[in-house]
DNA sequence: CGTACCATTGAGTTGCCTCAAACCTAGTGG
DNA sequence: CCACTAGGTTTGAGGCAACTCAATGGTACG
C-alpha cells in the first residue's frame, strides 16, 4: 500500500465510471475530493479484515478486489468482487457493524478511502444520493438471496457454469472470447463454494465437452448457449 | 385474505413494535395511517409471488410470514421470516426490481400494505427514516452473507443446530424452553437447505443426544450450550 | 372413518470431499 | 544459465455425508 503522487480526482472518476456518486452536485464532489484519500494496492494486499471497525469506506478506481468471509476451517468464501466504480465497506459503515468480509486485492488497484463522516453528511443532505445508495444495497441483497438459493440447491457443476457466466457479465470477454479476470483454481472454488479439486475436474470436463477452452488461468468461452444450459438457468 | 373491520392504527403499532417507523413525525404517521391498507391472512395465504411487480410493501402487525425462493425443481429455500413490526417487500420497491421471493403466511397474520409512493416520499423527506431503513437493509445483507458462508461450508448437522438457535433468538422460547414457532419438517429443511428426511434424522439424533426434546412440531431446548457447540459457532 | 397431509424409517446410491502424490511453471539466487 | 524452491495445478483412490426413492406409520379434520 503506497501513497499516490497524482490522485485521481473524483470529478473525472465519476464521469468515467457509473457509480452512486453520479447524483452528487459539483460542490459535493469537490468536498468529497478534498476529504478522500487514495492509495495504490498490490495483488495480495488487504484493504481491511473481517471484524474490523470501519470508519469509512472505499471506492475502487482501478483493479479488482475480492470480498470474502472466512469459515471455521480457514476456507474462504468469496462474496463478491469490486472493480472500477464499485464501492466497498459501506455496508458496515451504514449498519454500524463490524466488517463482515475481508477485502483483498486480486489485480493491482488504486482505491480511494472516504471517511464515514462524508458518507453520513451526503446521506443526510442529498436524498437522491441516499436513494441511489439504497438501490445499490437492495440490488446486492437480491443477488445475495439468489446466491443462497443456488448454493443450497444446485449441483457444483451447475454452480460453476453459472459463476463462469456471471464472471463473463461482470468482467467481460476480450476479442477472443477470453475472460478478462484471472483467478486461481482455489479462488474459483471459493467463489463456487466447493473444493479446489472439484473445480479442476469440472473445468476439464467443460473443456472436453467443448464448452470452454483453457490455457493456464485463461478461460475462453466456446459454447455459451450450452454453458447456460449446464448452469440450469432456463428461466 | 380479508378486509379488516378495525384496522390497527400505525400510531399504536409503532409504539408496540420496534420498527423503522420509529423515526416518523406525528404528521408522517398520520398520513401513513391514512394511506395504508390492512388485511387478515390465514396460514397458507400468499402476500405476493416471486417475480411480482411490487407497487408497495408490507408491514406485519401480527402473525408470521415466510419469505422463500423457489428452485428449479420446485423446492423452496426460505430466506427469512417476518413477524410483528417487520417489513416485507421493500427491497423490490426500492431497487425497482421484481420481488425476489414469495411471501406466504405461516401463522395467521394481520398485515398492512403501504403504497410505494408513501415510501418514496418518506425516503425523500425524512433523512432519519432513510437512514433507519438503510441500516435495516445493510443488516439484512450482512445476515445473507453470513448465511452464504454457512450453507457453503458447514455440514447439515451444524446448520440445523445453528438454525434452531437462530429461531430461538427470533421467536423466543416459552417458560418451558419450547420454541414459539411451529414449522413442518419440510419448512425446517427448506430453511436449512437440505432434504426433509435429513432434518428428521438429525432432529432425532439431537434428541437422543439430549440436546433437544421433541413433541410433534414443538421443539424444546434442553442443552443450549452443547447445541451451540454442535453448531460450531465458537467465535 | 376415510382422506389427506405430514413424519418416520430403511435401503441403496452418488456427488463431492479428503488425502496424497506427482507435475508444472515462474521466479530467485548462486 | 541452471538448479532450486514455492505456489499452483492435476490426477487418482477411497470414503462418507447426504440425497433419493419407497414404504409405512401417525394424526388431524371434515
Amino acid at each position: 500500500m503506497k501513497r499516490l503522487h497524482s490522485i485521481p480526482t473524483c470529478e473525472e472518476c465519476i464521469l468515467e465510471h457509473i457509480s452512486v456518486f453520479k447524483t452528487l452536485s459539483r460542490e459535493e464532489i469537490e468536498q468529497l475530493n478534498y476529504e478522500k484519500g487514495c492509495n495504490i494496492y498490490k495483488r495480495g494486499n488487504y484493504l481491511f479484515h473481517e471484524g474490523a471497525h470501519m470508519n469509512g469506506f472505499y471506492c475502487v478506481h482501478k483493479g479488482i478486489i475480492k470480498l470474502f468471509k472466512t469459515g471455521t476451517e480457514g476456507k474462504e468464501q468469496i462474496i463478491r468482487f469490486a472493480q472500477k466504480g464499485d464501492i466497498i465497506g459501506y455496508r458496515s459503515v451504514l449498519s454500524g457493524e463490524q466488517a463482515c468480509t475481508t477485502a483483498r486485492v486480486i489485480e493491482d488497484a488504486i482505491v480511494c478511502f472516504i471517511p464515514a463522516s462524508s458518507l453520513m453528511r451526503l446521506m443526510k443532505n442529498n436524498a437522491e444520493f441516499s436513494m441511489a445508495l439504497m438501490k445499490r444495497t437492495c440490488k446486492e441483497l437480491g443477488e445475495a438471496n439468489k446466491f443462497i438459493l443456488d448454493i443450497a440447491q444446485k449441483t457444483v457443476r451447475e454452480r460453476l457454469a453459472e459463476i463462469l457466466l456471471l464472471l463473463k457479465d461482470t468482467f467481460d470477454l476480450d476479442e477472443d472470447n477470453i475472460l478478462q479476470i484471472s483467478l486461481t483454481r482455489e479462488e474459483l472454488a471459493n467463489l463456487v463454494g466447493t473444493a479446489t479439486e472439484s473445480v479442476i475436474r469440472l473445468l476439464s470436463e467443460f473443456k472436453s465437452d467443448n464448452l470452454i477452452a483453457l490455457k493456464g488461468r485463461k478461460i475462453k468461452f466456446v459454447d455459451e448457449k450450452r454453458l447456460i444450459r449446464t448452469a440450469n438457468m432456463l428461466r
